[in-house]
DNA sequence: TTACTATATGACTATATAGTAATAAAGTAA
DNA sequence: TTACTTTATTACTATATAGTCATATAGTAA
């Protein structure tokens, strides 16, 4: 049994996966929108400014990784977060991304 | 100013980039293979079995993107992990995966 | 100097994928 | 049925990048 916390080759495909998915800022504006709930593929579409194909491709980039779910209601798809550990990603993310601005900018030669 | 918890367009190129960086086994690979310390190039380059051209690529790629520092001493390049919030984020996405997998089995019609 | 070692880089190929436009498929409603 | 709406998919283009090989750069040592 492969231990993932003790990461052999295939666990590496398999993360790296994850972080490729997550490397798409139009994915992560289709997350960041279905983060206050289910949208449909028209809500989403209007939301992110992106075309209905593009949206619709990446909504299927997202489900085939298991990242949202997506339910059927007559004429129309509902997409929803099945990993809402993807916004803990974010946020450390985030944090690191001020961390580091702000180390680089201690290394500036003033401060006005 | 941009707050990073509330995502704007440019915030999410940002962390997109990040993730795009981690992204790529043979890098998961060599900031696995720094984790217990810093290393020179030869020593990545022997650890993960990649080309030397190749591990040096990738370095720069996470040095350019503040993940890895580097040290030079004498002959050799030491190259150690500046940012070790990438640990978490990959212990955050092997725990999702887990219970993505245990969701998954779940749905399975039994158990043998 | 020359020889050697360690690392970085340039040129190139192959592959993956984001984007678009057009169309297909499926539901709704008249 | 036809017309309309919503979503998915196909074909295509353009771009990015991982990989390799060869070479350049730089430090060490004789």
């Amino acid at each position: 049994m492969s231990d993932l916390t003790r990461p052999g080759n295939e666990s590496m495909e398999l993360i790296a996966q994850y972080f490729r998915v997550l490397s798409d800022p139009q994915r992560l504006r289709i997350l960041h929108c279905l983060q206050s709930g289910e949208r449909t593929v028209s809500e989403i579409t209007a939301a992110t400014g992106a075309s209905q194909s593009n949206v619709s491709k990446h909504l299927g980039v997202l489900r085939t990784n298991g990242l949202v779910g997506r339910r059927q209601d007559g004429n129309r798809a509902y997409f929803g977060i099945q990993a809402p550990f993807i916004f803990e990603l974010c946020d450390i993310v985030c944090n690191g991304a001020r961390e580091r601005l702000e180390r680089e900018r201690a290394l500036l030669p003033d401060e006005s």
